[in-house]
DNA sequence: AATACGGGGGA
DNA sequence: TCCCCAGTATT
């Protein structure tokens, strides 16, 4: 007959509440001051996990000063114009968890009186907030014992508990939940869960973790067997796919330089750029491609001048090469055009993808 | 289950 | 180079 068992067979002979306590002490003693830990206003808490979805704190904390600045509540977040999102989001990537943040954050202010919800189901139904972010807030926010899985807590975890689950797959992410539900401390779950997660940053790291001082240690079966290095398992993804393009700057007689709105779906979607196109081997060179384009697509003549620089821009899923040239225009906009002019002061008002950014450093480098 | 979606930094 | 990062939405 199975033996009768309150909790997950990986927690078998693991001292559950001896781990809770070394962690949650190690993690009140150790804790990094961060700008987000200052209070719980679930709002800020919010703000936070969104912007550390796969970005390192140190690229998040000036950008998250900056936003709670400009948007310090649900309120002014929620009566923002989008433009005004996205420039403060400009150069942190991911643009699309700006747009879901405010969307939600509208949602929470219409439909919840501007109290973001305390439920799972409630919380998770909000705009970008997947199964880390619900458990992430609930937890450190109202207290609510609720497992958050990240990256960290999966390394974390598959060492201290042995578990060689490929972290890669989707379903994985559900052991590890299950594992949590009951190894989580029910007294302290916001410690608990940052503390699993402040490991993972600052001990028990991908290469090289400092075991001689983890205050976990004598819990982890992975250092127990000596195989630390060798969790977690995770297999590798495929290889970024190449995108040539050819992109213009062009200045008409009064100093005004064309720019262009991105589509609302896809990448960098409502971000703004300069005129570009993907270039193609067999329709001529760069610069007869760019002259042909401007035309047909914009019904604009252009004269094209310099070569400015070649641009490589790497993303996670494909590399853009862009050649750049600079080029002047004249006349008139045809009606209903997606080509604005502004002038250099008005431009630093435009989120711009930092690809588009290094273009126009390069650009002024060339007229000094 | 696989893929799209940014950008920076470390080894 | 390759990998990782306090992941989510879409297909």
């Amino acid at each position: 007959m199975k033996k009768e068992s309150t909790h997950h067979e990986r927690l078998d002979d693991f001292d559950i509440y001896g781990f809770q306590h070394d962690l949650i002490t190690w993690f009140e003693r150790e804790q990094r001051d961060l700008p987000w830990r200052k209070d719980q206003d679930p709002y800020k808490v919010w703000v936070s996990e969104i912007m550390l979805q796969q970005t390192k704190v140190d690229t998040v904390i000036p950008y998250f000063n900056s936003f709670i600045e400009q948007f310090p509540n649900i309120q002014s977040l929620a009566e923002a114009e989008e433009d005004r999102v996205l420039k403060a989001w400009e150069g942190l990537g991911y643009y699309s968890r700006a747009r879901n943040l405010q969307s939600a954050v509208r949602e929470v202010h219409e439909s919840y009186a501007g109290i973001v919800p305390n439920t799972p189901k409630e919380i998770s139904t909000l705009k970008g907030v997947g199964p880390y972010t619900t458990g992430a807030i609930l937890s450190i926010a109202y207290g609510v014992p609720e497992p958050a899985v990240d990256g960290n807590v999966m390394r974390v975890l598959s060492r201290i508990l042995l578990i060689r689950d490929d972290i890669a797959k989707p379903k994985t992410r559900k052991v590890f939940e299950e594992v949590i539900r009951d190894l989580i401390s029910k007294e302290n779950p916001s410690f608990f869960n940052q503390g699993l997660m402040e490991l993972g940053a600052m001990v028990c790291t991908p290469t090289s973790p400092s075991c001689l001082l983890c205050p976990v240690r004598e819990h982890c079966r992975a250092f127990a067997e000596g195989v630390q290095r060798e969790l977690p398992v995770k297999t590798k993804k495929k290889s970024t796919k190449q995108v040539a393009l050819v992109a213009g700057i062009f200045k008409d007689k009064d100093g005004r330089f064309l720019i262009h709105r991105r589509p609302s779906e896809g990448l960098l979607a409502n971000l703004w750029e300069f005129p570009n196109f993907v270039k193609v081997d067999e329709l001529g060179t760069a610069k007869q491609q760019l002259l042909q384009l401007m035309k047909t697509e914009y019904g604009l003549n252009v004269a094209l001048g310099e070569y400015v620089c070649d641009i490589k821009h790497v993303f996670s899923h494909l590399v853009w090469d862009v050649n750049v040239y600079v080029g002047s225009w004249d006349g008139e906009l045809l009606e209903g055009s997606d080509l604005v002019p502004v002038t250099e002061e008005e431009m630093k008002e435009f989120a711009f993808p930092v690809s588009h950014q290094n273009m126009w450093k390069e650009y002024l480098k060339t007229v000094e």
